[in-house]
RNA sequence: GUGCCUGUAGCUCAGCUGGAUAGAGCAUCGGACUUCUAAUCCGAGUGUCGGGGGUUCGAAUCCCUCCAGGCACGCCA
């Protein structure tokens, strides 16, 4: 059982709120029905103390009273035993503020050292099953920056899910069926004629990419020209058949250089193959949620979006679209019994998701358990200009190229430091740099400080139960204590918001607090007793930082 | 035309889901290394939170409307 303190704390003085209320209610004090959803936050400014509530305000209209004067009342009764409580303040409007002893903060350091890498795990997820499924790029390509953002951010909510308790399974979905294999095999061809000297024409729709010819090479290296007296049909099939395992291959490295690794790759032609998209096509038919129309069949997808219009499941030449295989492949996520289900998609396809949850619905499972984050595209800057990628010349920067360029952890933790919802300007300038203008390096230098101070120390590291920590008062002290507490409350909370760029800034923070601790506290001090406190603080911060850094795949060094 | 996302300091972005005097980084200016790593710290300044209405004790946050930018609206995926 993981402890954690804020939340604890928290808990013990919304507790004690609610009882000075039920108190003041028997004396006919104050008169209320129901005590309202409040909150007990830790207010932005130091000076309204550690912990404040704006319960009075929101009981001022059903008690008719004035919100001060309530405040008043619980303080009246509120019993401090337990809430580490010194003083209790009302304020502006009707704000309880509640100013606590310090010391309520020094529990926090012998649980980190005790829980060292499992320290800032909860269990809020406990007992939830949750896939999330990210990337899921087309095989005919390389990985671009959309997929790489898309790998950062589901890599590091997957970390993060995980640390709050959910039992968590990445997924890679790959699309090596219907018309882009198509494609990818008419290329393919084309390329492999003109490899050998043919004259080929191009297809229109073709995959252009450099990529495509070099794996044709690789093709002909290997068999030489004995493709082309096949048929065509069946050369394409082997050609296809190569080139996606050498592409998936490809991909799967990429990501793992990328400190990126999952536990299910999922095949869409198994969806074909075993037969599970015609079972749920028939599956809808019973439903009657399926028509035809001009030799189509087409999925009443109306009847569940707002105002969604119908789609295509079938093509009047009988094959199955797109959205067929992920209708069949949502309801097969779902009877492998994951509770929640998360998509990270590019917002170019957020015009798929009221259809998608549409079809959860349809075939009988509760659509609010799938959820698709939509992360806004990538733009590349290189020489404060925008890096266009080419579709027709099929030109763009590789993840693998990006890796190389500005290492996996600033990447990562570019990528994952800003909301989805926001475009994300990638300055490839700037982030090649090895210097301070990158944030990462910022964080990775505080977990080297630490580590130095550590080495200097020597090799008897305190234990937290050994020392006084009492001595441990001076504010930056105390902050950084604060900070390294929050941990827990923080990781579940961004687990449960899906928002993995709380912890990037989270990061950021901690470091912060550590530089200015750093910068007004002496650690090896003369004084022993002082230095053993600052010791066991400095190596709580590092576990903290290490672990924080683990989250977002991002190296914890211990020299810089 | 319809739908989704975005609009906050000169620039890049946070803002804990409705709280108190809206915050960081970069950039600018001025300080701090004989001391555990100066890739650091300390100090200084800037805001019609895109505009306008509304909801209430209280709005950057919720609702309406308008403006600007991005994306999507296929028997593509």
């Amino acid at each position: 059982m993981t402890m954690n303190i804020v939340e604890k704390l928290k808990n013990k003085i919304r507790e004690q709120i609610i009882e000075a209320l039920e108190n003041n209610k028997a004396e006919g004090k104050i008169k209320y029905e129901e005590i309202p959803g409040f909150i007990i936050e830790v207010p932005r400014e130091k000076a309204h103390g550690d912990f404040a509530t704006n319960i009075a305000m929101l009981m001022a209209k059903e008690a008719k009273m004035n919100p001060r004067q309530i405040a008043q009342l619980i303080v009246d009764k509120f019993e401090k035993e337990g809430t580490w409580a010194e003083k209790i303040e009302i304020a502006g409007p009707g704000f309880i503020n509640f100013y606590l002893n310090p010391h309520w903060l020094f529990e926090v350091l012998p649980l980190v050292e005790k829980e060292d890498e499992n320290y800032g795990a909860s269990e809020v997820g406990k007992d939830i099953k949750v896939q999330v499924e990210f990337v899921s790029a087309n095989p005919t390509g390389l990985l671009h920056m959309g997929n790489a953002r898309g790998a950062a951010l589901g890599d590091t909510l997957a970390n993060l899910l995980t640390k709050a308790g959910y039992s968590v399974t990445r997924e890679f979905y790959i699309n090596d069926a219907g018309n882009q294999i198509e494609n990818f095999g008419k290329s393919l061809e084309a390329r492999y004629f003109q490899e050998l000297g043919h004259d080929f024409p191009f297809p229109e729709e073709g995959y252009h990419g450099q990529d495509v010819i070099d794996t044709v090479r690789r093709i002909i290296n290997d068999k030489g020209e004995a493709y082309l007296k096949l048929d065509q049909e069946e050369r394409r099939q082997k050609l296809v058949e190569i080139a996606l395992k050498e592409k998936i291959t490809a991909i799967r490295n990429a990501l793992k250089e990328f400190g990126v690794e999952y536990d299910v790759w999922f095949s869409e032609s198994t969806l074909h193959e075993s037969g599970a998209i015609e079972e749920v096509i028939q599956l809808l038919k019973e439903k009657d949620l399926i028509y035809e129309q001009e030799g189509a069949l087409w999925f009443r997808s109306s009847r569940f979006g707002p105002e969604d219009k119908d789609e295509v499941v079938v093509r009047s030449n009988g094959t199955p679209t797109y959205f067929a295989a992920d209708i069949a492949y949502h309801k097969n996520k779902f009877d492998r019994g994951f509770d929640w289900v998360i998509n990270i998609w590019g917002a170019d396809h957020h015009g798929h998701v009221a259809r998608m949850k549409g079809a959860v619905e349809a075939v009988g499972y509760n659509p609010d358990n799938l959820t698709v984050i939509l992360m806004q595209l990538v733009r590349l800057f290189r020489g404060g200009e925008i890096v266009r990628m080419s579709k027709r010349t099929g030109k763009y920067v590789t993840l693998t190229e990006l890796v190389e360029e500005v290492g996996k952890d600033a990447a990562r933790y570019f990528f994952v430091m800003r909301n989805p919802d926001s475009h994300l300007d990638f300055d490839l300038d700037l982030a090649k740099q090895d210097s301070a203008e990158n944030p990462v390096y910022y964080v990775q230098y505080a977990h080297a400080r630490i580590c130095s101070i550590l080495k200097a120390a020597g090799e008897n590291l305190p234990r937290a139960v050994n020392v006084n920590l009492k001595l441990l008062n001076e504010t930056a002290e105390i902050e950084l204590i604060r900070k390294i507490a929050d941990l827990p409350d923080e990781i579940a909370q961004a687990a449960k918001a899906l928002e993995p760029h709380r912890i990037a800034r989270y990061a950021h923070d901690l470091a912060s607090t550590f530089h200015t601790f750093y910068n007004s506290c002496r650690v090896l001090t003369d004084e022993q007793e002082l230095k053993y406190a600052r010791l066991v603080l400095v190596n709580a911060t590092r576990i903290t930082l290490r672990n924080v850094l683990n989250l977002l795949g991002v190296s914890a060094p211990e020299r810089m």
